[in-house]
Formats: C-alpha cells, sequence, structure tokens
DNA sequence: CTTAAAACACTAAGGATCGG
DNA sequence: CCGATCCTTAGTGTTTTAAG
C-alpha cells in the first residue's frame, strides 16, 4: 500500500470516529440537562401539588401557581418565621448561602473569593432550622433552612422559625424556581446584580401547605427520587469521561503512528 | 501583504465586604 | 441603607506578533 493511500485512510478514519465520540459526548450532555429539568419538576410538582395525583384541587388565586389541593393551607412566610439579629457569637462556623446548596458551611468551598473580615462579631446567628436569606441573590433564589448552626453576614437576614413544619419541606418549597420571579419583583436597586429583597415583602409572600406528615412524606419522596436522578447523573458524567479519554486515546495513537487503520476500517 | 496564532484586555457571573 | 468595590474564573473580543 502506497504511504499517501495510508495516510488518508488513517485520516479519514480519525474523522469518523472522532466526530462519532463528540455525537455521542453532546447526547450525553443533553441527558444531564434533562436530569436537571427532571429534578426541578419532581421538586416542583411535589411541593406544590403533592405525591397524590388523584387529589381534590382548587384555585390557590396566585397566578404563577395556579391550583394546589383543596387540603392545603394558605399562610405567609412572616407567619412561620421571625427575623433575628443575634451577633457576638464570633467563634462559630461561618456560613455560606449559595443558589445551588443553600446554606453550607463557608469553608466547605474554595470558590468563594471574598475574604472574610477579621472582626467577625457582627456577624448574625443562625440555628439549624433558621431561614437565611442572601438579601442580595434572592432574587435568583439564593436562600435556604439551615441545617448547621454557625455565623452569617450582617448583609444577610436570618429568620428563626416559629412553626412547627418540616423545615426541609419548607427548604424545598421556598427554593422552587417559580418563585424566582416573585423574589425578583420584591427586589430593589440599580444594578440587577446586586439588587436587594425587601425583607418585608419577602415576608408577605404567600405560600400553600400540606399538613405536617404529608410535608413529610413529600421530603422522603423528593429525598429518594433526587438519589435516583443522582445515580443516573454519575453514571452518565463517567460514561462522558470515558468517551472523552477515548477521543484522546485515539488522536494520540494516530499522531504516534500506533494506529492500525487496516483491522479497524 | 494577508492570515493565523498568541497574547493581552475586557466582561459577566457568583459571592460577597466596605464605607459614606 | 445601599451603591461602590473586590476577588476569581471563564468566556469573549481585540490587538500584536509571527508565518506563509
Amino acid at each position: 500500500m502506497p504511504p499517501d493511500d495510508l495516510q488518508v485512510r488513517i485520516e479519514t478514519f480519525l474523522d469518523r470516529e472522532t466526530v462519532r465520540l463528540e455525537v455521542l459526548v453532546a447526547a450525553k450532555q443533553r441527558v444531564l440537562d434533562l436530569l436537571d429539568e427532571k429534578r426541578k419538576a419532581i421538586i416542583a410538582t411535589a411541593v406544590t401539588h403533592g405525591l397524590n395525583p388523584k387529589v381534590e384541587l382548587r384555585d390557590s388565586d396566585v397566578p404563577w401557581l395556579g391550583k394546589i389541593p383543596a387540603h392545603w393551607r394558605s399562610t405567609r412566610v412572616g407567619r412561620l418565621f421571625r427575623q433575628s439579629k443575634i451577633l457576638g457569637h464570633p467563634d462559630l462556623t461561618v456560613l455560606s448561602v449559595y443558589r445551588e446548596f443553600g446554606v453550607i458551611e463557608r469553608a466547605s468551598r474554595d470558590d468563594n473569593a471574598n475574604r472574610v473580615p477579621d472582626d467577625l462579631s457582627k456577624y448574625q446567628l443562625v440555628e439549624v432550622g433558621d431561614l437565611v436569606i442572601n438579601k442580595m441573590k434572592a432574587w435568583q433564589g439564593s436562600l435556604g433552612v439551615s441545617a448547621f448552626r454557625g455565623i452569617t453576614s450582617p448583609d444577610y437576614v436570618v429568620f428563626r422559625p416559629v412553626h412547627s413544619e418540616e423545615p426541609q419541606f419548607l427548604h424545598s418549597m421556598l427554593r422552587m424556581p417559580q418563585l424566582t420571579p416573585v423574589y425578583l419583583s420584591i427586589s430593589n436597586g440599580i444594578r440587577i446584580n446586586q439588587w436587594r429583597i425587601e425583607s418585608e415583602r419577602f415576608a408577605n409572600v404567600e405560600v400553600f401547605l400540606p399538613p405536617v406528615d404529608e410535608q413529610r412524606a413529600i421530603v422522603q419522596y423528593i429525598s429518594r427520587e433526587t438519589a435516583k436522578l443522582d445515580a443516573v447523573r454519575a453514571a452518565t458524567e463517567r460514561t462522558i469521561g470515558l468517551l472523552k479519554e477515548r477521543r484522546s486515546a485515539l488522536i494520540a495513537a494516530a499522531v504516534t503512528g500506533q494506529l492500525d487503520v487496516g483491522a479497524a476500517a
């Protein structure tokens, strides 16, 4: 076989294979996007309609929400939480609020470039179950019910529970993507990326709650279903890794003359 | 004298702190 | 209070430099 011909065959094979692998990777990326959507949809449906698809519905009179189960009761955030500002605990763990995770220990991430002040005496006490809001990012859904005791930025709002509801239910419900336009509408500022939410208007936001045992069942359901989705996500990410590895290996083999086109083609 | 690659510069996003 | 500013990273845009 003339060398030129071999060269052409190698290039053709390589082109076809790399394109094929890229298409597979793109398809798997799409699967990841769909998994995200599915996750959001499962949570949103569960916290607005519960687990029984045949439950009797009634109109919530809230435009973005539509119909809700007839036996869910209406309340306002301000009836579930009372704002709290307790300072003077500089030795506790510093907490942060992320859109993606809710309330987490600040030290658990290294992507927060803000420097922590030397003097933490102005940081606010957060107890387990407190609702913590990043005022400037609330319109993006940056809030959550804390699973930690610690302290957080003076520019946040800490709400202490005055309810006996299921904290995890409130957490998932208040972080619903459908609520972010509502939070946006009660925020003010000149530059949108630092619009601050008005905590009084936040307290006035209407929400709907099922009985506590139903809240618990919903929380368990969400936790079970998202665990399944996480497993699929992990497997999909592994597959993407392998496909990318295979693509690199093919190119490397072609460059070093190790590619056996005769057998492959 | 184009054209391609490299280098540098600027912007946006996310998460905040600082200071009048 | 709330606008100004900070820090980092990722992505995009623009200017230099090098190559054909």
